[in-house]
DNA sequence: GTTTCCCTTTATATTAATTTAATGTTAATT
DNA sequence: AATTAACATTAAATTAATATAAAGGGAAAC
């Protein structure tokens, strides 16, 4: 397992003292500390340094740090970072208004080195958990190589299989039923008995494991939200 | 390194668009991203950030996708990249002169992020072992004398036989059905049988061996993959 | 002019994928 | 609790796809 330095962090504060006494922590950690005073500056740093974590001042001028948060958030070709906020203990609607915005977590002043470092750590552990599995299971469908990559592991597949686990997996969640799957899988004008839907499924199964393509009685099936 | 798998990548593409959406996508992975929209920008800074990896639209104003493959691949001073195509599905396999310019790989548009990732590190996996060790089979190919080296032994083969291996072996793992295999070998027009893609298959094998051919039934055909 | 070799076709065998059919299980409904 | 419709499971039967061997035509080589 790797560790979780090596990382960069962006640490923006309107109070100069705070801003260096929080970054001679994190820096003396091993972290790549960039620092910011407001949040027009620390959304121009973003672009450039693209940075795995924020720590964000929630009270500062000219842009405070929940409108900071909210516009990172909201740019798609951004790699979004994690962002903790650093607060009051008396502000306690920020943490409101601060979830809203798509805050991950709080970070109470005053701020104890200790608990700060432990924080960042647990903080990108959780990002490096992020890529892999969250809610939908670890599929790969190459049609070029008419081959499946399921949570690394490569599956070759018949025809029928192939083509049916590609139109799960093509929207998992969704459930589609019975119709729906011989129109696309068997084409519109054949005509199959009603258990060979069935005996397909099962031999998915056979192969990926139980976990992934679930039933839903009377409507038909759907592949993982696990 | 901060925040990169160690290797660099090269991303050539003329919609900012589709820039965007691709480097926003392999930067999350880790990778270090640099970015290039058309031939004549790529080539210099290939000079300077020496990627392991090119992704390269092939339709593009100035200088092409291939065009710039071939420049890349006569500079015997460059620490020789992988080099993948990006291609949209209409092109037309056979006009695709890609794999003489010296292509690593191709990858369909539109493309999916999981899909795109999965390639990537297949394809540095394989720079990684290189000199053909394991993964891909160590076969060249002359195409002026019809001669085929693998693992060593020459053979002299006949045209027909020769033109097939060099299609499958142009994308190892890809599969080729057969009317990919009819355009490409004997050409759009001409009418054979059913059963004479597999008389040259089979006389292949008695060459090559039958390790080096694959079938995968009711699709095509596959060369090497392990 | 004969021989050789390549390409294709044809006929039959072989293999694997797909479907059917028979029976067991589950879960919703009454 | 009984009923029943929907689905699961298995094995056997069927079909589709490809493998293989053999043979013939025709162009190039000798």
């Amino acid at each position: 397992m790797e560790n979780t330095k090596g990382h960069t962090i962006l640490i923006v504060d309107d109070e100069p003292d705070i801003l260096e006494f929080l970054s001679y922590n994190v820096r003396k950690e091993g972290y790549k500390v960039f620092t910011a005073s407001n949040g027009i500056e620390a959304l121009r740093l973003v672009q450039q340094i693209n940075p795995s974590l924020i720590l964000l001042d929630v009270m500062m001028p000219k842009m405070d740090g929940i409108e900071t948060c909210q516009v990172i958030r909201k740019d798609l070709n951004m790699v979004q970072p994690v962002i903790a906020f650093l607060t009051a203990r008396t502000e306690d609607y920020a943490q409101i208004a601060g979830f809203e915005a798509g805050a991950d977590d709080y970070i109470n002043k005053p701020i104890r080195p200790r608990l700060l470092i432990s924080k960042i750590e647990s903080l990108l552990r959780r990002l490096k958990n992020k890529a892999g599995a969250e809610g939908t299971a670890n599929i790969v469908i190459d049609r070029d190589r008419y081959m499946v990559e399921l949570e690394g592991k490569e599956l070759q597949l018949p025809k029928k299989e192939f083509e049916l686990l590609e139109l799960l997996a093509s929207r998992p969640g969704k459930v589609f039923n019975r119709d729906q799957i011989l129109a696309v899988v068997w084409g519109n004008d054949t005509i199959v008995g009603e258990r060979t839907i069935d005996v397909h499924i099962r031999k998915l199964r056979e192969k990926l494991g139980d976990a992934y393509i679930r039933t839903i009685k009377g409507v038909g099936y759907t592949f993982n939200e696990k």
